[in-house]
DNA sequence: TCGTCCATGTAACGCGTTACATGATTTG
DNA sequence: CAAATCATGTAACGCGTTACATGGACGA
């Protein structure tokens, strides 16, 4: 059963405690982690879709109040371990970096800490990998870019120098120190 | 006359040299910076889109060939100036560096290099106050956090600080000594 | 009862994705 | 000429965006 990243990061908070969409619209204007839209037009219908699949279910009404509550079924908590298992693929690692961070923290808070470690500890190897081919493209056909392009490609590299480093420290328990 | 980043991209590459959907489609494939789809149902609709509203103009066929080469109108020239000079929304800046990155580059390339300082001297003023809010929010309410989530809040202030001293380095002119 | 939150939803729209369908040109 | 490659497009689908609609709860 597939799910997209939003798909999983609900999965992920409506199994950690009960929530109704107006609660997950509140934590996404209030935290900064989490990159998704507060708007109700993304929330509900995305929800609305996991019940219909069968992965979420609702307590119609608690207490006569109009309040909808969702929990995760046991077919959620299965799309959510595949999702969690799922291999890293190559354009995360620098073109959607929100999502992987995402996919590090549910590992973490889900999981545990240790698989948490393990899976910066896979990113670390391709950040890696990653970097040598970046670095490989600026010194060969990257040498008749503008200089606009050029400094540009060296964010670029800082950013994923930036990344590795942090994947070192966080498999080295580094990171929580200062 | 708004236009998305895409339509941006393309009317800056279409304007520079007058380019096919092929032609662009073969870039997005072989430049790691530009972070667009190469896929026909993405790239041959924006540019028909363009078309449509005025801002692009396609030689129907060059010398019987089955080739669309298109080039920027002056009112597509227009909606660039626009684009460029807009004002930095604040989400642009941790949660779509890739526009951001797109947007320093064709202003080096489309206006000046000096102008590209300028944008970066801008960003730079909006990193450094994002950077106190973010360390702000992981000295407060970001306390009672899990392990996993305060590992990534901290990857998400080191990410800050790269782009921050990026910018510095740009204004500087430091960043493309080494 | 009137306004103001809380809370959920829906409709229209744009756009990207995947997949498929062609036509034209080159190469063997 | 057949096969591969160049080059353009379209159709179905999912999903997010903006904007609007609704309806209960609660205080003044």
């Amino acid at each position: 059963m597939k799910v997209s990243t939003l798909d999983a990061l609900l999965l992920f908070l409506v199994g950690h405690k009960e929530m109704s969409g107006y609660d997950i619209r509140v934590l996404f204007q209030t935290t900064p982690l989490a990159v998704y839209s507060d708007s109700p037009g993304a929330v509900y219908p995305a929800l609305a879709r996991l019940q219909r699949r069968g992965l979420l279910r609702s307590s119609a009404e608690k207490r006569g109040r109009r309040r909808r509550g969702y929990q995760r079924t046991s077919t959620g908590e299965e799309a959510l371990r595949a999702w969690i298992a799922a291999p890293i693929e190559r354009d995360v690692l620098t073109k959607r970096t929100p999502e992987l961070d995402m996919r590090f923290v549910i590992t973490g808070e889900f999981i545990s800490w240790a698989e948490a470690r393990r899976f910066a500890a896979r990113c670390e190897k391709l950040y890696a990998a990653d970097l040598k081919r970046v670095e490989v493209y600026r010194d060969g056909p990257g040498r008749d870019m503008g200089r606009a392009p050029l400094a540009a490609l060296e964010l670029g590299v800082r950013t994923i120098r930036t990344r590795l480093a942090w994947c070192r420290d966080v498999v080295a328990g580094r990171v929580l120190q200062k």
